[in-house]
DNA sequence: CGCAAACTTGATGTTGCTCAAGCTAGGTGG
DNA sequence: CCACCTAGCTTGAGCAACATCAAGTTTGCG
């Protein structure tokens, strides 16, 4: 059930580019480094599920992830789709309180939790880098229940196009390796209405569908109007 | 339009009780007590708003806050209804992302930043606290998630509940400061909604309303069950 | 080229929203 | 002390947005 994730150290990879690390001296860097391991996982391999123990945190170096809670009648909500850069597995009382599969081929950096304890009692700009983390988070997190709890569909299609646009920092052409029904479960609305949503902006001329893993932004002002329910013409 | 919020020291306040200092040792609460001041705020007034600078973090010392965010088109989401022991203001970039306002009269303990931002480096338990109350809040905000995305009204209303509940401690009784209307901006409803669901789970012998403002968990179990979707009889 | 999974599109259904009208309680002034 | 008045709560009727159910269609992979 779980990833059989390869697990290496990180010679080879450039530690500068760690986001952990930012804002870190070099010295810290180096430390940080020195506890972490590269880890691989395939697409739709779960990294934990929702309850098992935390034992460390990782930080998502490419790839995409998923984070979802469950219900018991299978109900799904995606937290958040995470890529390159981003950290999860803060955890309270050393507990995951949701599961993580990996969208697509995902590598890693695992932190494990017994090093990186000592390390922020010794680094304070670790635990301050830390915490810069989880305030983020929390600023993504409440935007994400304002999505959820007063957008109608199409402003959360919009807003979510924007994010990943964001998020990959690639202009106006985006790529959406997440599937309808991942898409669906993060916006709370099902698959038929995100593709219903899809081909209206399309037809509206927002954006394009080169393919249906692949998105252009044809007009983002209109977009960003339409994310928070600015769009002047209904239609 | 801000809180005339009173300001004094914490000569007279319990520092033991705070919950900034839970798990640090005397000396460190006696650092955290003195950068700290108590400040009041009158029911409805206004903490800081969204966009604001964030010059500090609080603890709620007693009474009710409410935290929300707003769409241009006065679309309000309430990200979080705070009583004592709880902490907020923690901002990425030192900007407040939400808004906070009182429910009812509240005392609240301030932390500025200034002081707080040199006693992490130099207690690196402060530290360690601040992120586990991120990590919790976080926590919080993935249950929210996955009843604003995914939960059906009665669902969403008995969790609301067992959540106060929770909050207060009190057993079974448990005080409503907030409206109707909150309780709907919090739940992603309306206040019609939110109303009927109260009549419907009072009809059904979960809960008693002995006034608007109190609620008596009747059945806490099948409160439980219809919270996740487990109410064997639909009624 | 064939197949399965994912996506799209259509028809119908249901939940919760909107609009509208009473009701209740707490606070104020006569 | 009581009547009024207002804000908040409740209840009802109709409706709209999104869900559900059901085919088709496309895509990507073997």
């Amino acid at each position: 059930m779980y990833a059989a994730a390869s697990s290496t150290n990180l010679a080879k990879l450039d530690v500068a580019s760690l986001a952990m690390c930012r804002g870190l001296a070099q010295n810290a860097t180096k430390r940080v480094v020195a506890v972490s391991t590269l880890q691989r996982a395939k697409a739709g391999e779960t990294l934990f599920t929702e309850g098992d123990e935390a034992d460390g945190i990782y930080e998502v170096v490419s790839g995409m992830l998923r984070l979802y809670k469950l219900l018991p009648d299978g109900r799904r909500q995606i937290t958040g789709f995470l890529s390159a850069g981003q950290i999860l597995g803060l955890a309270p009382r050393g507990i995951h309180s949701y599961s993580a599969e990996a969208v697509n081929d995902v590598s890693l950096c695992r932190y494990p939790r017994v090093g990186l304890d000592r390390l922020i009692d010794e680094v304070p700009s670790l635990a301050r880098r830390l915490l810069a983390v989880a305030s983020h988070e929390l600023g993504t997190a409440q935007n994400q229940m304002l999505l959820l709890g007063r957008k109608a569909a199409a402003e959360k299609v919009a807003s979510f196009l924007l994010l990943m646009a964001d998020q990959q920092g690639n202009g106006d052409d985006l790529a959406v390796p997440m599937s309808r029904g991942d898409i669906a479960d993060y916006l709370g609305l099902t698959t038929e209405t995100v593709s219903r949503t899809f081909t209206k902006l399309k037809t509206l001329g927002l954006i394009g569908l080169p393919t249906p893993n692949r998105v252009q932004i044809r007009d983002r002002d209109q977009l960003e109007d339409f994310a928070i329910g600015q769009n002047e013409a209904e239609s």
